[in-house]
RNA sequence: GGCCCCUUGGUCAAGCGGUCAAGACACCGGCCUUUCAAGCCGGUAACACGGGUUCGAUUCCCGUAGGGGUCACCA
């Protein structure tokens, strides 16, 4: 293969959406894997929806994912600028050919009897299309209309009777018939190209070989084939990637839950892990390994082994892998991510001081095997918070565990010999509890689940001694003394 | 509706004419464990349908059905 170059070439009209996540994917894969060109720009031409902070979360939400690029919007390159808006004089001169060359023609309909064009042609039972009122006009006429004032948009002129072909890398041969295009679009009344144009004309300008995006342009393609066509443009190659779905088999969108790559930084997701996930769905590798570092994703990518059905975007396996990688992450930086949202619930102060972020690093790292992600992690270190306990209703066991006859004595002995400790670690904590049993003649159950739900009032939980250790022996005689009170209530 | 794409378990997905049709997630069971999870072992579960082609179709061709995309002065 020559020298490679893609791009991903997203529209700032949202954050970073995972479909376009993937597709940016692919293309970093691609261009990685040959040793490539990753060029990012922007297709800004929607000045409507277009916005400044969307452009910023998309490059930032990129950076996150670890997809760097070599030319483009930030590091700049030999085709700068790589916004289209920027990029006005650039067009210029092409749709001037076209216009000259008789491939492309003023357009003076306005909005509205477009639309009465196409309800009336509905109404018939027939397709909407362009009628070619304007197609063709005299450039006499054209002349008139413009010094009376009406703005024209740049329409494409389709040949008749042609067969346009798609020669794709992922889905092969596909055919198009021009009569089936009606003359689109090309430059807006406001002088502003439309995506359809604009993207030919980058890529071609910027040589790009490969262009791999998501199934919705495959439609799109023959109308761009045309415009490469008529202004003799090389074609690059095109890889048509199948959609990402929800669980109800229609194309990801926000009601199917978190759909932005933000969300899932903001849920506490790694991007390792969403990287992962993303290449899984719609590629496969060679053998039956899912685990992957982006470096051995990099070796295995080829278009060869990309898919060519919509995959369903499925969450329990992402949590899942999320987890796998999660399990990997030393202590301390486990513990960095699920700070900001101890802090949001309240558990643990925005800024601890050494000694208490050490203790929320063991506290974390005991939650480490139960987490899915980040954001999960108030609710599995509950019990390691608060001087109070309160029994689960719900909790048939907890409330057993703590009616054994040996029940309040064992709680209150096990409470005075915490008392004479002031800190203890998982070692005295156990042996103390065990002489416990000892002195009172308890053991297993009776002994080891009643301390524990009296304790945190449940009868699931993290390893008692780890539990003990953490808490340390005051909270653990504080919790223990509520509890008997809370015994004493129940039966006095 | 026209055009285009897609169709293997609930989901991802291997397969590229001959397989008892891989593997992963989820689910169920067992082991381990003084709890839970993890881990290990095992289990349930699929070629949409109908025609061809072929000695032989999950695999190739044609239909049907279903799903999706696209037909904008959006990208």
């Amino acid at each position: 293969m020559g020298e490679v170059r893609v791009r991903f070439a997203p529209s700032p009209t949202g954050p970073l959406h995972i479909g376009g996540a993937r597709s940016a994917l692919f293309n970093w894969l691609f261009a990685r894997r040959h040793g490539g060109t990753m060029i990012v720009r922007m297709e800004d031409t929607d000045l409507n929806r277009s916005a400044e902070e969307y452009e910023a979360m998309i490059l930032e939400a990129l950076r996150w994912l670890g997809l760097d690029w070599d030319e483009g919007i930030g590091v700049g390159g030999p085709h700068a600028p790589y916004r289209q808006r920027e990029r006005l004089d650039i067009y210029r001169p092409y749709i001037d050919r076209l216009l000259n060359e008789g491939k492309a023609y003023l357009c003076f309909c306005s909005e509205e009897e477009l639309e009465a064009g196409r309800q009336e042609l509905s109404a018939r039972g027939e397709l909407p299309r362009y009628l070619g009122k304007c197609r063709n006009l005299t450039a006499a006429a054209c002349r008139e209309k413009q010094a009376a004032g009406y703005r024209a948009a740049v329409r494409f002129r389709v040949p008749e009777g042609q067969l346009v072909v798609v020669n794709d890398l992922v889905r092969g041969r596909v055919e198009f018939e021009s009569d089936g295009i009606g003359d689109f679009i090309i430059v807006k009344s406001d002088g502003i190209p439309t995506y359809n144009f604009a993207v030919v004309l980058d890529d071609a300008e910027m040589n790009v070989t490969h262009i791999i995006r998501g199934e919705e342009h495959l439609s799109n393609t023959p109308r761009q084939l045309l415009i490469y066509r008529a202004l003799g443009f090389t074609v690059p190659q095109f890889a048509h990637i199948s959609l990402i779905l929800g669980e109800d088999r229609s194309k990801m969108s926000k009601r199917h839950g978190a759909v932005s790559v933000a969300q899932y930084r903001r849920l506490g997701y790694l991007p390792e892990a969403l990287v992962n996930f993303l290449a899984l769905l719609g590629w496969s590798p060679e053998g039956e390994r899912e685990i992957f570092s982006v470096q051995e994703l990099v070796q295995q990518f080829s278009l060869e082994r990309v898919s060519k059905s919509p995959a369903v975007f499925n969450f329990d396996k992402l949590k899942w892998m999320n987890s796998h990688y999660l399990r990997q992450l030393p202590a301390s930086e486990l513990s960095a991510l699920c700070l900001p949202h101890l802090a949001e619930a309240g558990l643990v102060e925005a800024e601890p001081s050494p000694q208490r972020l050490a203790w929320v690093e063991r506290v974390v790292a005991t939650a480490r095997e139960h987490l899915e992600y980040a954001a999960q992690i108030p609710g599995l270190v509950q019990d390691f918070f608060g001087e109070e306990v309160t029994l689960d209703p719900q909790d048939t066991d907890a409330a057993e565990a703590l009616r054994f006859e040996t029940s309040p004595a064992v709680i209150a002995r096990f409470r005075e010999k915490a008392l004479e400790f002031n800190e203890w670690d998982e070692e005295t904590a156990r042996e103390t509890l065990k002489e416990v049993g000892k002195e009172l003649g308890v053991k297993g159950k009776p002994l080891f689940m009643t301390v524990r739900v009296a304790l945190t009032g449940k009868s699931h939980g993290r390893d008692l001694n780890t539990l003990l250790a953490l808490l340390g022996p005051q909270l653990v005689a504080r919790r223990l003394q509520h509890t008997l009170l809370l015994l004493q209530g129940l039966t006095g």
